[in-house]
DNA sequence: CATGATTACTAAAGAATGTGGATAAAGACA
DNA sequence: TGTCTTTATCCACATTCTTTAGTAATCATG
């Protein structure tokens, strides 16, 4: 249901918008702002005043003339305010601090000692925080919040972990609040693949549409959607599980129930599966999301890269299958933009996105009409962690229309 | 791009939200749209007065008392305004006149007369809405304009049919521009498909989620979004092609040029060759969208409904395939709610929305959190037509955000 | 039947916002 | 030096929603 607007409303919505094309942008004028936002100079003005006495915005030399007065440049002040990014894998938690931009200025990454319980990991997440804040030499009070990604399901509302299926032993954790009291920072939470695609859409600027489907490859395959610029999570913030687009009716059982899920094919255990049997090799019993999995789905990808024949050849079909998902996501969907990302692409993005950008230039319906873009992630393997941060800037600082936006 | 708003469009905004909420119930007082929306009492009293002053909204009797002086209900006036549906289909062309409910108060349905091409059509449309609207009793004066439907690929902005795939001799027509000098009214055009879920979602009320998927069964099929309450038409206008989601890899060959479209399963050509086979004869050539397809597939149809074993084999296997689509759709989407629509289902909905309720409870990977309900449109087989009518209302009186709303 | 509590609605003043026109400042150009 | 263009701001004004307070109708209760 929406909801009604109120002026300040108004107001936040467009000091939102103007920050944004502000961010967009290596520097901007005002006059320029006024003509994309659609508002007056002295609207404009206004807001840019406020946006300087806030610290947010700098200004930054005037522009070479342009025949009258030369205009003052302004941009982002990146360091006036910083997140910090988590993400829990079953393998890796990884750790960012980043500035307004969306870019790392510190990153760090362990092994999840997920065997210990949930209480103990949580207490070495807070000092980890700690430690990282300290680490980056940035001022804890300019530090806006936590943003947490961890994989399957979640309630973001109430700040659980529900049950995440590689989490053994994590069932309905109160992640959010446990946070919240240890570090004295607002916790936001999301999936993983969700989170990937906020941080792809804030740290991407204009390089990124504000139409894209993002494709997350971790342990499974989620994804997101932005649509029309902003997230699009689905009724029960279940939307994006491209993982589970049907490619083969009546293919391989899938742990979702269903047969011949993309999932099932891409995955790295069914990757890991595919080289084995190739070979004429037993496929190896590897517990899922485990760093033996990790490991050599990643000596997997490599030789691919390298051009070796037989992991060539099971990349080759994975991406194939990949190609046919994308076209039925773009004939439901006519998005101009898909982004692959996620650490499960290291070394085989090449090979994914030309597969599919193959695929989204010859077989969707609409293919006359546009062309759909396919791009790597700009936020390489750190997607997740990058993303979990950008979720607290974009909670903070994004336009949002009334309403429990989706 | 997002576009800045101002204190008019704050206006327009909440007043159109207050009618769509007064829309969507019988009859609501002040306080509960209050409660609604999330404006203050006195901002809604000032916004109630403004429509019943234009004469939108009636005050409608008292409420039995809940404790203090009784409210008093308002309800929507759906006499007060009108518009015109019209839907230029390759067999038949259907206009209806809807109130601003969107309940259809009179209907006329003839053949198309395509064969003697665009020129002489539009001259004849021309006079069928006037002649339909003196039919209706409806003062002229409060016919707020003309909605048209057509299949296949269009230009809403330029108000041009393109290519219409089932409509010989149409190319590039500015049907938009003649109409709207030939009666002086205001005139949208949108595809059959898009324009059935506006009408779905205009006159279902509170019985449409505002988050749904609508499958239309022309001569081809297609569908339309509603996210987050508004129509999503994608970057090129092109999103919700269902038809051409693959269903068979590898499968039947499509006009698209894809292979395996769900189209080529469940299009009335497809049940017409599928039900020919099954009896051993060889599969009549109809022409595409001719009133002999129209005449055969309705055979077919209707002889499954009576449980005939052949026809109901091929309309089973259909509405397989039609589920699995269904599962991918939700997977991708989230949607909890699936319409099926469109002269193409009259006969064999509920044999479709059985098949797709049970796929739909049983092989979404989210189905544990989200029931999806598959629901048959309310506006029956004249979906396009009261779509078509239903954008006019639509587009004069649907809360919208500021910028290019997709 | 008077009183107070509850619910529904409205009037008037106040605060926040964007708009439009005028003004000021900085530089280009003749 | 003077005029024009571009850029940015100032001020008066209109519009919107909110707050505060007040009116109206109904019910419960003694």
């Amino acid at each position: 249901m929406l909801t009604g607007t109120n002026l300040l409303w108004l107001g936040d919505f467009n000091q939102s918008l103007v920050l944004n094309e502000i961010r967009s942008k290596e520097s901007i004028s005002r006059v320029e702002l006024a003509e994309r936002t659609g508002l007056t100079a002295q609207t404009v003005s206004n807001i840019v005043r406020r946006l300087l006495d806030a610290g947010l915005v700098l200004e930054a030399g005037r522009r070479s003339s342009r025949g009258g007065k030369r205009a003052t440049m302004l941009r982002l002040n990146a360091e006036s305010c910083y997140a910090v990014g988590l993400h829990i894998d079953p393998a890796r938690t990884t750790l960012v601090v980043t500035d307004l931009r969306g870019r790392v200025v510190t990153r760090v990454s362990r092994r999840t000692p997920a065997a210990r319980g949930p209480g103990r990991v949580i207490g070495a997440l807070v000092r980890a925080v700690h430690q990282i804040v300290e680490r980056s030499g940035v001022p804890a009070d300019r530090v806006l919040g936590i943003g947490v990604a961890t994989p399957g399901p979640i309630d973001p509302g109430g700040g659980l972990v529900v049950e995440p299926p590689n989490l053994p032993g994590w069932h309905s954790v109160p992640l959010r609040e446990s946070l919240e009291s240890g570090t004295g920072l607002p916790v936001v939470l999301d999936n993983d693949a969700t989170a990937a695609t906020i941080g792809e859409r804030w740290a991407g600027g204009e390089a990124r549409s504000a139409d894209m489907a993002f494709l997350y490859f971790g342990t499974g395959i989620g994804g997101g959607l932005v649509l029309g610029g902003r997230p699009y999570r689905g009724i029960s913030k279940n939307a994006g599980e491209f993982g589970h687009i049907t490619v083969v009716v009546g293919g391989r059982e899938c742990r979702c129930g269903n047969r011949g899920c993309l999932e099932t094919y891409l995955s790295p255990h069914a990757i890991i599966d595919d080289a084995a049997r190739r070979r004429g090799e037993e496929p190896p019993r590897l517990p899922r999301g485990s760093a033996a999995t990790v490991e050599y789905y990643g000596r997997v990808c490599r030789a691919a890269a390298a051009g070796e024949e037989d992991a060539l050849a099971v990349i080759e079909a994975a991406a194939d299958h990949l190609g046919h998902a994308v076209v039925t996501l773009t004939n439901i969907l006519d998005v101009p933009m898909v982004v692959l990302g996620g650490w499960g692409i290291s070394g085989i993005g090449d090979l994914y996105r030309r597969a599919v950008t193959e695929a989204a230039a010859t077989q969707p319906i609409a293919r006359a009409m546009r062309k759909t873009r396919v791009e790597l992630s700009i936020t390489g393997d750190d997607a997740a962690a990058v993303g979990a941060a950008s979720m607290v800037l974009h909670t903070t600082y994004a336009p949002r229309f009334g309403g429990p936006a989706g």
